[in-house]
DNA sequence: CGATTTATCCAAAGCGCTTTGGATGCGTGG
DNA sequence: CCACGCATCCAAAGCGCTTTGGATAAATCG
């Protein structure tokens, strides 16, 4: 059914039809209703492609999958975040346009979005500290939201973030305020933007009450079950292991809970564990007593708000960049007790 | 850059521009080349809405991610079958449309996608015994590969599958050679084709031992880190708890790790447990030699075939339909051992 | 009551591409 | 030498929609 056919049986021109279905007022009442109900009878729907090229816009977000060639990790919060910005564009008649490209193509990936002008905008996941993507989309003069922050100049773009800095502040000092004083962590690629501030927060609350961090006591690196496990084994082997850690995420977290159990010790009295918890669907952290004390932000939520910020930045594109900073929920759970007494 | 100043830069028209850029021999060699390269000094690529208007195709390939309203989880091993199946596309230059709706609107998803003509053809994930989505595709006439099998009938459209009954019946066995009578299954959703392939598997291994299925001992629902430790732990509580367990994902596994050690067992020799593992990136079975012992089946892989097979369905519409059967691999790791000898 | 609005509708011109149906000039076999 | 095939190129007609610039009749105004 093309839209030709629909005047036909309307006996109304195609203008009508068209005003009509994208509720323009130059058209009776009485005829629109007739023209809906109609459309809806043949379930009529415009040709996407057809629209676009009239309209200019597509009706679709980009989203880049880059996928590394070495460690080939499809981003863990990828699917939790697409759903709640997708639940968005949907209700907006927005689709997602993926383009799943080698990391080194991800560039390439703009530019082709924006020359072939197959999206409206797109959404910038995991930034790194200065980031080279947001001086592209810049040039490409395509909209866009970061979810994260590209280290500073903050307010040159649009973005939501968590409040990373702050939330592994406040996680540092209620260890220390249940008594712990050696305290790893365990942290994602200090290239990215998230981990510098987490460990940034870190830092700061040791420093706080006159502890220096110490540089064996903290690892960046990709955060992976593996990893978590084999620094969490390494680290309770030492001489004076540390009796709480830090963790970056969930995946690693699991590590850390089987290095543990493995050392013959006891979460939550003999160590204890805080995390920060991304809220991952498939991955939750206990149904309803958390098993670990976390700092919790849902990623989820994140993705509704960075898909309403875009579309709104779509609908008017010379306003000023927004953003928004989320604290995350610390939630006590059975992993974290009093720092154990010196045998 | 649009089609027409290229071809007024090359003092050519733009049907022969056109034909030079699109491959088709009616333009001498020395034109094409020249060209080419103006259109890319230019970085000229064709504008996707009109290209796709001209030639009714999208080159987009549509794929729905239904969000339950209850349970509200994503499919974890999406993430990973999308990176698979993107490599695939991505080099035949085609793009991933994605949907995100209410699971109760999945059907109106493919209809949406057939009468806006905004995706070439589907992938259908999950298929549930007897899945709706297929005879409603093939009345779509829409091209479409099917992840997985909806119940019987499976030579009436095109799949790539793993073989369930198989990979669970040849893992029972293992477990049985190795001394183990009381062997629990914790299972997917029965309403899931797959969860029914692996029970039936896992029934077949028994009996085929003389041992009858115990209905105490096979569990179906979801697949969460939740799930796997409430119900192993039940299980162990039991009087004369399984020595073995069989378990339908590596979510649930961890939770069955859970319960293992918080019962004060040890896994591989107190209790075995064997999984299925769809390789998901972020939650490696170890690294080198696995930490559990599974029945191994690439998901990113099954990716890659389905949105290959797709392509070429999509090519070639009237072949008739085409399916693939792989084989899991068994990877014997340090989750099993021999049945304890009973106290 | 004639002149203006106002409400309602339409024909036709794009949007940027592909493709059909010629043109044009050249080499060639009879 | 001429008709014919071949190689190379072009003008113009779509693809299915939106939108501009009227047209027409009814309603309003002075």
């Amino acid at each position: 059914m093309k839209l030709k056919e629909l005047a036909k049986i309307l006996d109304l021109s195609q203008t009508t039809v068209s005003r009509a279905l994208n509720g323009y007022p130059e058209v009776r009442e009485a005829t629109r209703k007739r023209v809906m109900e109609v459309a809806l009878a043949h379930n009529y729907k415009p040709d996407t492609r057809a629209k676009g090229l009239a309209t200019g816009r597509s009706m679709a977000i980009g989203h880049v999958i880059p996928l590394s060639t070495q460690h080939e990790m499809v981003n863990p919060v990828f699917a939790d975040f697409i759903a709640g910005a997708g639940e968005i564009y949907s209700s907006n008649g927005y689709d997602i346009l993926l383009s799943v490209v080698a990391d080194v193509d991800e560039e390439n990936a703009y530019r082709k979005f924006r020359s072939s002008r197959s999206v409206d905008g797109v959404i910038v996941h995991g930034p790194h500290a200065d980031d080279p993507r947001i001086d592209l989309l810049k040039s490409l003069e395509i909209p866009f939201v970061v979810h994260g922050r590209a280290g500073e100049n903050e307010d040159r773009y649009s973005w939501v973030d968590v409040n990373n800095r702050h939330s592994f502040l406040r996680a540092t000092e209620f260890l220390l305020d249940l008594g712990h004083r050696k305290i790893a962590l365990l942290n994602g690629l200090e290239s990215m933007d998230f981990a510098r501030r987490r460990r940034e927060g870190y830092e700061a609350a040791l420093l706080a009450r006159d502890i220096k961090p110490n540089p064996i006591s903290m690892v960046s690196g990709e955060m992976t079950e593996e990893q978590g496990y084999r620094n969490a084994k390494r680290m309770l082997a030492e001489s004076t292991p540390p009796t709480a850690f830090l963790v970056s995420s969930m995946n690693m977290t699991i590590g850390v809970r089987r290095a543990i159990g493995e050392a013959g010790k006891t979460l939550g009295r003999d160590v204890s564990v805080v995390i920060h918890d991304d809220d991952i669907s498939y991955l939750k952290n206990g149904d309803d007593i958390p098993i670990f004390t976390a700092a919790r932000s849902p990623v989820r939520q994140a993705g509704r708000l960075c898909a309403e910020m875009l579309l709104e930045i779509i609908a008017d594109p010379d306003q000023s960049s927004r953003n928004i900073l989320l604290e995350s929920e610390l939630m006590v759970g059975m992993s974290t007790g009093p720092a154990p007494i010196k045998g």
